[in-house]
RNA sequence: GGCGGCGUACCCAAGCGGCUAAGGGAGAGGUCUGCAAAACCUUUAUUCGCCGGUUCGAAUCCGGCCGCCGCCUCCA
């Protein structure tokens, strides 16, 4: 497997830390608000990483945190005017309504900062006794000089971090890009006991702690969006392996970002959607594929449009899947040669290992799922030479166990064709109930029988107008959404 | 200003030195069908922002230019 390393700009061959194995450390969200499309594209891009680990037969410990601490919180509470631990609970739960939608697993470990305090102040302490952190007014601050490579991951020298500097310098800084390791807190503002007075943990600190106390002191994978390699992670590299003495994570991962009319998506510059927002006229398979149909590094585009095209393509799948039960059903018994059998079979028996390839290649989630979809295809030609026989129906079922068994790796492809349909007579907003179609299809297959066409016409047209399709098949009638 | 990324058909998007430049959407024509729908077939990039160079061979490597974006501040 080759995974492009953020530290190298490298695609590298994933060597583990301990054979077999896998630990992986995603930073969470800061949970004060809404998540929108942004945080679910970096909570599903390492819900596949962690899946296809699996996959391979790795034995994947995944952590992803909560920040359940921070200014932003703290002025969220007064907005709100709630304690500050109402709102970090408040918004946890809102980010699992969320994300659980969004159909990604629970990390194995989801530590929440404020309950490795102890652990924190541990490290700090550590810090200062190695001349690394040093203490003013009961703030702490990690003194990046004293780590020499301070900046090896975002590729930027100390001079040329200076040089930029927007930021206003705090006086007391030795360094203005020493960062707070304890901020030491005003009067009514949360804060914990420390040998420096009451105060709370600075940003950076606690994804060292809480990585390094579940993994080790050196691990294999880190990773989150790419706007967290400075001064995040870079932060993080310094305080930990300042403290150990050991690398810190062998594996940076970052995903791009989410743009609207080319520009990053973002909380301050308000042009966010929230998920819960998309997920109100969208399925969530269909914002899982359009998320996973762009390589993970590289900017996608918000856009309904894509969203809507993202949605016809996955109805082809559970067209494909609905028309291949419907096929089984009444198929002939009888085996006959047929010229497509050994293409069709040869499709299945690459599909694997091609799907595997383009995983191995840096998660190209992209390329397989055009793999998936070139399949698809594949499985409708074959179905259009109307192939009989015990071998088809084999061939057939197979195919479909292979689509469904190779998207759980994405997690995607895993519903009934009905509870597709049903899906999107919520977010398409059909004003009919299933009942009803039902109804309007018996009564349409009446007036067939009858051979009345007008009759049998003039129902399809109404039913058409609340956006459900009728297909007559030799199966008999299907419906499904218009997409 | 420093550092980094991107520019592939009408739209999205993979490809990163050599087989016909994946896949999806949209458009056009056809097959099938009571008519449809779905599906399939054909069709839409002799060409990959532009200009040079390296090479037997480049969308893919190198240099320059143009355009867009990100990080350098909280940010997925």
């Amino acid at each position: 497997m080759k995974i492009f390393n953020t530290m190298t700009r490298k695609k590298e061959e994933f060597v583990p830390v301990e054979d077999g194995k896998v630990k992986i450390y995603a930073c969470g969200v800061t949970v004060y608000d809404l998540c929108h499309i942004g945080h679910a594209r970096s909570a599903i891009v390492f819900d596949v990483i962690r899946r296809y680990f699996r996959y391979k037969g790795f034995d994947v410990t995944y952590i992803r945190n909560f920040t359940d601490i921070d200014d932003k919180i703290i002025n969220r509470a007064k907005e709100e005017g709630i304690p500050w631990h109402e709102v970090a609970k408040k918004y946890t739960e809102e980010y699992y309504r969320d994300m659980d939608a969004l159909g990604i697993e629970r990390a194995d470990i989801e530590p929440k900062a404020t309950e490795y305090i102890n652990d924190m102040i541990e490290m700090i302490k550590g810090l200062i006794d190695k001349g690394h952190a040093y203490v003013v007014d009961g703030d702490v601050f990690f003194s990046v000089d004293s780590f020499k490579d301070y900046g090896k991951l975002s590729k930027r020298s100390m001079d040329e971090l200076k040089a930029g500097a927007r930021v206003e310098v705090d006086k007391r800084k030795r360094n203005p890009l020493d960062f707070a390791l304890w901020k030491a807190s005003k009067e009514g503002e949360p804060s914990w006991p420390s040998p420096w007075g009451p105060g709370r943990p600075g940003w950076h600190i606690e994804c060292s702690v809480m990585s390094m106390k579940h993994l080790g002191e050196t691990f294999d994978i880190h990773g989150g969006g790419a706007d967290l390699i400075f001064p995040h992670h870079e932060n993080e590299i310094a305080q930990s392996e300042a403290y150990t003495g050991k690398p810190f994570a062998r594996y940076w991962v970052h995903n791009g970002f989410i743009t609207i009319a080319k520009e990053k998506m973002s909380k301050s510059l308000g042009n966010f959607f929230t998920i819960r927002d998309i997920l109100e006229r969208f399925d969530p398979e269909v914002v899982r594929i359009f998320l996973l149909s762009t390589h993970y590094r590289s900017p996608i585009e918000f856009s309904e449009d894509q969203l809507r095209e993202t949605e016809a393509a996955l109805d082809r799948f559970y067209s494909t899947v609905m028309r291949v039960e419907g096929y089984l059903q009444r198929m002939s018994k009888k085996q006959k040669d047929n010229p497509e059998q050994k293409r069709m079979e040869e499709v299945l028996e690459t599909l694997p290992r091609r799907f595997e390839e383009a995983m191995d290649d840096d998660f190209n989630t992209a390329l397989a799922i055009g793999h998936l979809f070139e399949a698809i295809k594949e499985i409708n030609r074959y179905l259009d030479a109307r192939p009989s026989g015990p071998k088809a129906q084999e061939t057939l079922t197979r195919a479909i166990e292979l689509l469904r068994s190779i998207g759980g790796v994405l997690n995607i492809f895993q519903r009934s064709p009905r509870q597709w349909h049903l899906s999107l007579l919520k977010t398409r907003k059909v004003d009919i109930t299933e009942e009803e179609i039902e109804r309007k299809i018996a009564e349409r297959q009446e007036a067939r029988k009858q051979k009345d066409w007008q009759k049998a016409d003039s129902i399809r047209d109404e039913l058409l107008k609340h956006g459900i399709v009728l297909e007559d098949t030799l199966q008999g009638t299907v419906w499904r959404v218009k997409v």
